[in-house]
DNA sequence: TCCTAACCGAGACGGTACGTCGCGTCTTAGG
DNA sequence: CCTAAGACGCGACGTACCGTCTCGGTTAGGA
């Protein structure tokens, strides 16, 4: 590889001053001029890596999230197993204000879906008849509701409440679950 | 009251204009001078108004709903009520691409509850024990989701299995509730 | 004329500063913002009507050009009528420094001719073998000479040097000018 | 002198993309980067040997200035002397539209007074009460206002008629010069 | 022969200014 | 009192160049 490495010190510095930013203002309240000061950056520097503010948004909400937990065990019952996954996430959730950036967000961008596919269709434990796309409503559909709307808390509880529902409903709908 | 009135053209104009560009380009895609020059109206008439692009964008949105379908019975059961109240909703939603807007005014301000609050609570038919946000968020939360995001039509069909899916949570919660 | 009229306080304020910083820092080491800056004005403003930098800084070095004094006399001999002409002329570029604006207008556009063009010719008193360029040439050549080159001041005697100079070129090419 | 030589083919290259560049863009349309690339060269290599863009214009223009033509004799008459160092001047002024380059240059620098100085003071042949200053203004200020202002072109003829220009202006000054 | 200093290309970096765009305010003249 | 027209201050946008700075790789001497 030639000429000068891209600076690590530059990325992580643009990356920590954009969250710190959008989740204090938001996508709309932030610029990227503001983000060059505090990263001690040019401007030029982040326009070099990223498109758009936008996108410098979504990385850098990608990167404040701690990486995933392991994931873990595949294996347990999916009520066990969505719980898993959707604790770390709620527990992220509430440390950070995210709200306001991830509203910005979807109001450019679609949110990705990779979280849930694998975990629940490819075990075929949820029964055939089962619509997915549904199933992903219910489940993200009620926590981005509330992490947007800002009614209620993200707790752990919640979760529970979500993942029972989705699985009640889904259990009412075949007649089969055993949840 | 002296003076010329306000002109009820110039009101319509600017919200037709205002709805029409909102669903096309979003709110950050439209700008108050395209409004103004489609609707054939001075920028400052708009502002002597409307506070903001944001409330603009709201009321525009309002106007555009059809004026509520009577809302009529109170005294059915409570899933053909939420049914009710739910599918002239997704009527309009599918009427047109209001995702863009939505997801615009969302990462502004608050959605209005005002909808299912007098609805289910005021008639007691939901168990003592419900957490009532919980309860919109599992009502609200699918539908917004489907709607920002995208994925799948907002159906009548999909209208059934979210309230289903709620009663069914409801009362599998409470051990009182089939629906 | 309908709509709010330009403001007339930004206009003059926006060509004073121009022309200040100008002569200070040459039109390279001019912002169009610390113009802005200082007229108290938005750069757009400036945008609004001037399309560029170059071009603002011509009109700002036409408004500090004191108003023609009346050029009168147009009857006198040549040598008194182009003294007449040149003194206020080089009493202004003393009066600043306008070498600095000038060079980088230069480096951008043409100066304009129309000073002595009606002058002498239309008045034949140049002999008709005079190459009127050459004319141009010879007599200000060596004014932008020395205000670029800032050599020497441009004196009241330098302008009488450099006339009598023109006179004698004409004179001793074409064998008949009285001087 | 150890380490690897300067490589003179980048040298080379370095001023001959330069002035194809400068006499077609001009100073300010003409970017380091740009050079580099037609050179097939590192900006960094540029800068290693030039401290600016202006100091590479200048040494590039000097660079394409055809080595002088031994100036040869200096025992003819003046006029002589003067037309044989200018016209080999005005051929390469014709050959190429340095003007462009020359005008950028002006406008950061001064230029340089070499050329006339030795010729004519140390030979006496001026007359003592001459203004020296002035014969350069006569003499270079016709030229460069006709390649900055390109109103017509530099002749040999125009040549002529500068040096006798001159030298009828010194002349009729003292009184004692005819040419 | 191989070490090592000075070169070279590539290209990222901090800065600074550019000219544009949109917001919400204002100042006119006119209905 | 309302309206259209449109100029205004503000502030962010994304681009372009400047001159500097690492990198890895190349090319001679001097040991």
């Amino acid at each position: 590889m030639r000429g000068r490495p891209r600076s690590e010190r530059a990325r992580q510095a643009i990356l920590a001053a954009a969250i710190e930013l959008l989740v204090e203002h938001g996508l709309q309240g932030t610029s990227v001029y503001e983000v060059a000061r505090r990263a001690d950056v040019s401007k030029a520097t982040i326009y070099r890596w990223w498109p758009s503010k936008e996108l410098l948004a979504l990385d850098a909400l990608a990167a404040d999230w701690e990486p995933a937990p392991a994931a873990a065990g595949m294996d347990g019952p999916l009520r066990d197993d969505l719980l898993a996954r959707l604790r770390p996430w709620l527990r992220r959730l509430r440390r950070r204000p995210y709200g306001r950036v991830v509203a910005g967000l979807v109001a450019e961008a679609q949110a990705d879906r990779s979280f849930a596919e694998p975990a629940a269709l490819e075990r075929g434990e949820l029964p055939a008849s089962t619509d997915f796309e549904l199933a992903l409503d219910l489940l993200y559909g009620p926590i981005y509701h509330r992490l947007l709307h800002g009614h209620a808390p993200l707790t752990e509880r919640f979760a529970t409440e979500v993942v029972d529902s989705v699985l009640a409903a889904v259990g009412a709908r075949s007649g089969t679950l055993t949840a």
